[in-house]
RNA sequence: GGGCGCUUAGCUCAGUUGGCUAGAGCAUCUCGUUUACACCGAGAGGGUCGGGGGUUCGAGUCCCUCAGCGCCCA
């Protein structure tokens, strides 16, 4: 006896997700363990979310796809792992801890390194086991025991053993050059860390007076503020004005220096009637300010021109940062900001006659992604790692399919049979583009952060001057091969920096790698880093690029590089890395994909970090933006978890991936007050996105109000009891929610309907048509279903599962065996394996329904079904995948006969409506044998589904009372109607039918009377039009003799 | 500026190498409820596949072009 009793009449998510979450935890059912040699890994490493904020539904999706990927074949037999984690996003949390700081009126440099570093620890916490919590809640079957952060001990060495050991391969440099700096923020960025926005500036004509005062050159620029550091003025070599002015000197107004004028074709020659803006507003002349402006910078090296920094890290105009000859008049400046300089200096040269014009100019410029104000190009000294070097761009080339790659570009070594040459795959494919031409014009990486929150620099630094350290040092950084430090284990370089002074950097290894090295004096990291120190050395403050240590996840996480330190991760990295796949939005491609796999592959001699990258769609709100938790207008999953529960929020995220199309979700608000939804008042952000206002007002109740999710994210409003945070929710969901509750009934029906306690195995050459046939599509269905997550096709995997639960098993095979099954104890069990099988293949995308259900299944399922492989388990999410062997002769035109009954079926069902036919009332059906013979085949299927008391042989129809229907050219006739006939109805439905047959006809008349068709089309189509024409020919016959008939 | 995508029913989206009468969900309309599910069932209406041109026997699908939208990279 099943205990079908404690089924409610509709699923409710909350009544069980929050017990079944508990259960796979208990039970270990998402332990990874690692394998035997045979056994086949499947592995994921999860994006590690920031612990800026909380996840919001792209991060529902992503992390929804990844479930499915790894619940899909955990099913299936294979090792799996799915390692979760977090990240602690340096820049990002730095900027939202700072701001909570604020608010509580204090600051970051007022409490200092220690208690900021504590401070930020705590919202790491904080968010931490939010961000957890949101994955458990939303069903990722994470190896949760294995949860990492990007800071811990684990991620810590790795990122201290991979600094050093590309410091010592000279991999690691440090650089004094143009970062982009944010001056807000007050650090360097990578050049992925900088947007660009269209800017309606302007480009100011400023005159520059020859020294020798036979005139003057005008210079065309956006940025007159940075004049003051101008070094030079180029012109192109082929401006007709060249050859007199080059090698002359100008004197540059206001500050007095005298630079030259000097050749070079980058610059842009005069052309008002180019269609290049560039061109059109170009004056020929370019100040040239080594210090301010990269390509600048690439004029002054190659004309080894000075380079002046006149901005301090605020970007005020200053003279401490590399500025020595500021003149008086020039020292007037010093102190403004950098607006205030451009307004005062154009001023200045309006007022000595030496602005010549100004036009209104768009063009792009960068902005910090961080606090969104124009990017500095400032010079400073910053570590990078040499990402150019073809052991990692152009092993990141190498890595990938080449059929989906270009060929390699010439200045990077062929690829080799060795381990994860041509190896790298991307769904979809055309991504793998983005990938080849990030890495064709790659740039090295600049790593170092100006902040307080990341992995501090294990670099110690001291400068001396040239005659106080015993090694020479050439311009470039140098390694040193043989010094104390090296004999103590640590890394040691020098170079000469611009001063002419010599920098020494030593990098020290962490202690778990110290130890293992072969070095000639034993000492600890700890007494390394004390006389370092006490030899005036200092720690280089800054920390590393966040992407710095997300770039070795695949690594770290598995226990790399000393695993046997850390017990729990023993075996892993040899089992489950390279990973499977990962799963990941476009932008990531650079960010991550790129750094990942050039470390992986470095660090483990070309060992790809994952074989396939998945590119997921992005989700957008509903005006079209990007879901971010930066811009605040992210829907928390546990709000569509709350309003349509887990796993409809999964099956709706999953039917709605496809390869090609963004997600669109159009979001209501809940008023916390009335529980109703309503669409909220939407305001637009100083940054131009529409967003839902911070405070909203209820819609059923106007003295009411409440927080959006906006509000609180922004910080703009804080909930209180009054006015409450209100849930997000969106209709959108329905979908998920629907069939949910679909399978939950089914099941439920069918326990109802499933009590005899039958130990015989079934063998479904004995069963009835329709038993056969929901098995002959359950294997269909199973088969398309294992396609499709082979090539990462999540919406045909959706749909593929709604038409087959929804359509196939509830609307036709238990419509169908109602009248049947209380009688047949073998067809409760053919039911019991189907719905055994639909919870199994359901699992991956709704795991929380069909765990609940599936006690009662299980129990139910006290026999089997031939040919269908279903060992018992008592926990779905471990349970196997079903295998399904049914012998051909099974499968046979069961289908093909099914679907022509199906059609009869809905023919009747149409005629039934148009003649307005009770749904309770039987009718008789006249039919010729052909289509006897097939009722006869499907065994009473139609008779059930329409409704049909008695079949009779045609010419036995009633001369009246009697409807008609064309079903495959021929005639069937319905009575028993118990109603008048609707003559008009039956008419005008029949000279319908003949239209359209006739238009039918003639377009395959037509085509087949086309020559061309009949040479160029392939036979089996050219067969295919003819059946085509001969059934519509036949429909047509037999339509227009019915409608004789009724004349 | 370069690259990638999108534009198909009122809405949100499918449509694999060109080949059946272009599909689904929602919404709409009609009918139906003691009988698994109204988070339901049955039926119906609704599309010149963004515009234009081309290739082809044949184009939603391939090519060119124009328009609009979005993303990535500079």
């Amino acid at each position: 006896m099943t205990n079908q009793e404690k089924l409610q009449k509709s699923y409710n998510p909350a009544d069980v997700e929050e017990a079944i979450s508990k259960l796979w935890n208990q039970n270990g059912s998402f332990d990874a363990h690692v394998g035997s040699l045979s056994d086949t890994a499947f592995s994921v490493v999860i994006p590690p979310p920031n612990v800026t904020a909380a996840l919001h539904l792209g991060h529902a999706l992503n992390n929804t796809l990844q479930d499915v990927l790894i619940r899909y074949h955990r099913m299936a037999g294979d090792s799996t792992l799915w390692m979760p984690g977090t990240d602690h996003a340096g820049i990002a949390t730095q900027t939202v801890v700072e701001k909570r700081l604020i608010n509580d009126g204090t600051s970051r440099l007022e409490i200092g390194r220690d208690a900021f570093v504590q401070r930020t620890q705590e919202w790491k916490n904080e968010y931490e086991k939010i961000i957890i919590d949101q994955l458990i809640a939303m069903g990722a079957s994470c190896d949760f025991n294995r949860t990492r952060f990007t800071m811990d001990d684990l991620c810590a060495t790795a990122v201290r053993h991979a600094f050093f050991t590309l410091f010592k391969d000279g991999l690691i440099y440090r650089g004094k050059r143009l970062v982009n700096w944010d001056p807000v923020t007050m650090t360097a960025l990578a050049d992925d860390e900088v947007e660009m926005e269209e800017i309606e500036g302007s480009m100011w004509y400023l005159k520059y007076p020859l020294e020798d005062d036979t005139g003057h050159v005008i210079v065309a620029t956006t940025r007159p503020e940075t004049m003051l550091g101008d070094t030079a003025v180029a012109v192109n070599p082929n401006d007709p004005r060249a050859e007199e002015l080059i090698g002359k000197l100008i004197r540059l107004p206001i500050v007095g220096r005298l630079i030259p004028i000097i050749a070079d074709d980058y610059v842009i020659m005069a052309d008002s009637d180019s269609n290049d803006p560039k061109a059109q507003f170009a004056s020929g002349f370019l100040k040239v300010t080594p210090g301010h402006d990269p390509n600048d910078w690439e004029i002054g090296t190659r004309h080894n021109l000075d380079v002046i920094n006149v901005m301090a890290p605020d970007a005020s105009i200053s003279e401490s940062y590399g500025w020595d000859d500021a003149s008086k008049e020039a020292k007037t400046f010093v102190g403004l900001s950098r607006d205030d300089a451009r307004t005062a200096i154009i001023d200045w040269f309006s007022q000595n006659n030496l602005l010549a014009d100004v036009k209104p100019y768009t063009h792009s410029v960068g902005h910090s992604y961080r606090s969104h104000v124009p990017i500095e190009p400032w010079l400073s000294s910053q570590w990078y790692v040499a990402v150019t070097d073809d052991k990692l761009r152009g092993s990141a080339l190498r890595a990938q399919d080449p059929s989906q790659a270009p060929d390699l570009p010439q200045d990077v070594e062929g690829r080799s049979k060795g381990d994860g040459d041509g190896g790298l795959t991307f769904f979809p494919e055309r991504y793998a583009k983005t990938y080849y031409s990030w890495h064709e014009g790659i740039r090295d990486w600049c790593i170092s952060r100006q902040l307080w929150w990341g992995h501090q620099i294990p670099v110690w630094v001291r400068t001396v001057p040239e005659n106080g350290t015993e090694f020479e040092a050439n311009k470039n950084d140098c390694a040193v091969a043989d010094s104390e430090w090296v004999r103590r284990g640590a890394a040691h370089k020098i170079r000469r920096t611009e001063e002419g002074l010599i920098e020494e950097s030593i990098c020290v290894p962490p202690q778990s790698t110290l130890q293992r090295l072969e070095r000639s004096e034993s000492i600890s990291e700890s007494d390394l880093i004390d006389l370092l120190e006490d030899q005036g050395f200092e720690r280089d403050p800054d920390v590393l690029d966040t992407w710095f240590s997300s770039a070795l996840w695949p690594l770290s996480t598995m226990g790399w590089p000393w695993p046997e330190d850390f017990p729990e991760t023993e075996g892993l990295l040899d089992f489950y890395n390279p990973t499977s796949v990962l799963s990941t939005a476009r932008e990531i491609i650079t960010l991550w994909v790129s750094r990942m796999v050039m470390f992986n592959r470095y660090f483990l001699n070309g060992r790809l970090p994952f074989k396939d990258v998945f590119i997921h769609a992005m989700v957008q709100d509903g005006h079209g933006q990007k879901m971010s938790k930066s811009l605040g207008n992210g829907v928390d999953p546990r709000d569509i978890i709350f309003s349509h529960g887990a796993d409809a929020m999964r099956f709706t995220l999953v039917q709605m991936t496809t390869d090609t199309q963004d997600v669109r979700m159009p979001v209501e608000m809940v008023c916390p007050h009335s529980g109703v939804s309503f669409e909220p008042e939407f305001v637009r952000t100083q940054a131009g996105h529409l967003v839902a206002g911070p405070i909203q007002v209820s819609p059923q109740d106007d003295s009411k109000q409440m927080v959006s999710a906006y509000g609180a994210a922004s910080g703009v409003a804080e909930p209180n009891e009054q006015i409450p945070l209100a849930r997000n929710t969106s209709s959108k969901f329905d979908l998920g929610r629907n069939f949910a509750n679909k399978l939950w009934n089914a099941t439920r029906f069918a326990l109802n309907r499933i009590d005899e306690e039958l130990v015989a195995n079934i063998d479904l050459a004995n069963r009835p048509f329709i038993d056969k046939w929901i098995f002959a599509r359950l294997d269909e269905t199973v088969r398309k279903l294992d396609e499709s997550i082979e090539k990462y096709q999540f919406n045909i995997f959706a749909d593929t599962l709604y038409d087959f639960v929804w359509h196939d098993v509830c609307d036709r095979y238990l419509e169908a065996v109602k009248p049947t099954i209380d009688s047949d104890p073998e067809q409760q069990m053919v039911l019991a394996n189907l719905l055994n099988s639909v919870l199994r293949i359901m699992h991956p995308v709704c795991p929380f329904v069909t765990e609940a259900l599936w006690p009662h299944v299980r129990q139910a399922t006290s026999s089997t079904v031939g040919g269908v492989e279903l060992p018992d388990t008592e926990i779905l999410a471990t349970a196997s995948w079903p295998k399904i062997e049914i012998t051909q002769s099974l499968s046979t035109s069961l289908i093909s006969d099914f679907n022509s009954a199906d059609q009869l079926v809905s023919l009747v069902r149409s005629t039934r409506a148009e003649q307005r036919v009770k749904p309770k009332q039987t009718i008789e059906l006249y039919a010729p044998s052909t289509v006897l013979n097939l009722l006869d085949r499907v065994n009473g299927y139609v008779q059930t589904l329409a409704g049909i008391g008695e079949v009779k042989p045609l010419m036995e129809a009633p001369s009246d009372g009697s409807t008609v229907i064309t079903f495959e050219g021929t005639e069937i006739k319905i009575s028993g109607l118990e109603s008048d006939i609707d003559l008009d109805a039956q008419k005008s439905r029949l000279e319908k039918l003949i239209a359209d047959k006739e238009k039918q006809i003639s377009g395959f008349k037509g085509r087949l009377s086309n020559e061309g068709y009949l040479s160029n089309a392939k036979p089996e189509v050219i067969e295919e039009t003819r059946s085509l024409l001969a059934l519509a020919e036949a429909d047509l016959e037999a339509a227009e003799r019915s409608l004789a008939n009724l004349d």
